[in-house]
RNA sequence: GCCCCCAUCGUCCAGCGGCCUCGGACGCCGGCCUUUCAAGCCGGAAACACGGGUUCGAAUCCCGUUGGGGGCACCA
């Protein structure tokens, strides 16, 4: 049987750098089984979904070099992969459910829920809904009849208990004491997460559910809604979240959580992809800089980390540098270009490119994010120079660099001819009489240069 | 309050009962190289949360404690 995987985020905000990874892990997972990634858009909540969002996520799927073979965009014979699409399909599956018996048409009232809410909470038990409001057939009619429809909830077996083993978990149990009979259409007509996920999941054959470790408590939901519908339950894999330095949750206040951010931040896709793989899975041997073909055949769902991982932004950076330095120059003086031309506001003339070429190697050396580069060559291109006063003050204001200065200047203004050599041997020169070390002899040179 | 997950250096990962006086990477510190800064090379400090078991033997298995994270909507 083919293995058959899907990310479907929700278009309410750019792509996470956890949803990255989430995807990153399919993907992964589908190209070294040999399986279908699916990606499907669960835009369910009309209220926050954007357009803007929708593409973002596309946009920095591609930029990470993750392609879906049936979905958004890809087609695929489920249709648009759209759940805003399938709303008569959910309504259906949830109507069947209430005729089975396996669900039913709800008249609680916020505040009949709300006391029971209180009523657990004073007797020290999980505060779960178990159906005593239930409508009857004829008072559901009724309602339905006069325009006010309630809504659908799954009636969950009690006693009972849902157990699975989670890819990267293990075992777990859920007691249905903690499992509410929670809604699965509400009462306009729409169906909430948990009834469109499962649907699509069921209807797309999905095989292995990985997502991240927030919605594992939901799992339970998701199975007893799947086995009522007779379909066939998927292996479930949950990812630990990220965080962020303090161990809490990864937030904006921490950085740039969109995996956009990094790219206009200057970070090679490449290096992103390394590192959000190595956050949470190890290929084994002690190599971290890993190719996408070590990747992909090394990649093992059940050697994924259950802890929690820290986005550490320094390894990135490194991570990051080092992808740069390993790139061929012209390949580097490529990707480069256009960042440069963009921060000048301009584009380079013919000779301008060429003297950027020249140097790029260089810069090539030292940078740790393409963003680095346009600081270091606009002198090049700029005939105002701007320094920088605060490295100005601190090599100018030691008392050593008077002496360097004027040293320096007798030396050179003795020199015929200007060379690399013979001014090298002018400086060192000076560098002699003077008793002065090359760094802090030469380094006020640098500056006033 | 209730439920679930997690627990090896500051951070990420390796370790899946003896090979461990715990290995690698980032970061940090020191040195080398070097006309600066980087890069590179060499070296160093740095961890099995705690308490009980199980076992001839535990970082590895079990239980508890503590700590951290997540969840408890007609949001996803």
């Amino acid at each position: 049987m083919t293995v058959r995987v899907r990310f479907a985020p929700s278009p309410t905000g750019y792509l996470h750098v956890g949803g990255g990874r989430t995807a990153l892990y399919n993907w992964l997972f589908a190209r070294h089984l040999g399986g279908v990634f699916v990606l499907r858009s669960d835009d369910t909540d009309t209220e926050r979904n954007t357009p803007e969002y929708q593409t973002d996520i596309l946009d920095s799927l591609t930029w990470l070099g993750i392609d879906w073979d049936e979905g958004i965009g890809a087609g695929g014979p489920h249709g648009s992969y759209r759940q805003s699409d399938r709303s008569a399909r959910y309504r259906q599956v949830a109507e069947s459910l209430v005729a089975s018996g396996a669900a039913y048409y709800d008249g609680a009232t916020p505040t009949q829920i709300e006391a029971i809410r209180v009523e657990a909470e004073a007797a020290g038990a999980s505060p779960v809904y178990d159906g005593r409001h239930r409508l009857s057939a004829a008072e559901a009619a009724a309602r339905i009849a006069a325009g006010n429809p309630p809504p659908v909830r799954l009636a969950v077996p009690r006693p009972g208990e849902t157990r699975f083993v989670d890819v990267v978990r293990g075992e777990i149990v859920f007691s249905h004491d903690n499992v509410d009979d929670f809604v699965m259409l509400r009462s306009d007509g729409s169906p909430t997460y948990h009834l469109a996920s499962t649907v699509d999941d069921v209807d797309y054959l999905i095989t292995h559910v990985i997502r991240g470790e927030d919605i594992l408590p939901s799992t339970p939901k998701h199975i007893l809604i799947t086995e009522v519908m007779g379909g066939v339950r998927p292996e479930y894999a949950h990812l630990s979240l990220l965080n962020g330095p303090d161990g809490k949750k990864l937030s904006k206040r921490h950085g740039d959580t969109a995996i956009r951010a990094y790219r206009d931040a200057g970070f090679l896709p490449g290096a992103v992809r390394n590192f959000l793989a190595i956050l949470g899975w190890s290929p084994g041997d002690d190599e971290e800089i890993v190719s996408l073909e070590t990747m992909i055949e090394r990649f093992d769902l059940g050697a994924v980390s259950r802890n929690p991982a820290v986005f550490d932004i320094a390894k990135l950076e490194w991570m990051n540098g080092h992808y740069l330095r390993a790139m061929p120059a012209a390949e580097f003086v490529a990707a480069a270009l256009p960042i440069v031309e963009s921060d000048l506001g301009r584009t380079l003339t013919v000779a301008e490119s060429e003297a950027f070429g020249a140097v790029a190697p260089l810069v090539q050396e030292r940078a740790k994010r393409l963003t680095e580069i346009t600081p270091q060559v606009r002198f090049l291109v700029e005939e105002e120079i701007a320094y920088d006063p605060a490295s100005w003050d601190k090599v100018m204001t030691t008392i050593e660099a008077g002496a360097a200065l004027d040293g320096a200047a007798a030396a050179l203004e003795s020199l015929d001819v200007w060379s690399v050599t013979s001014v090298e041997a002018a400086l060192r020169g000076m560098l002699e009489q003077t008793g002065l070390s090359a760094g802090k002899g030469l380094q006020p040179i640098r500056v006033a240069v």
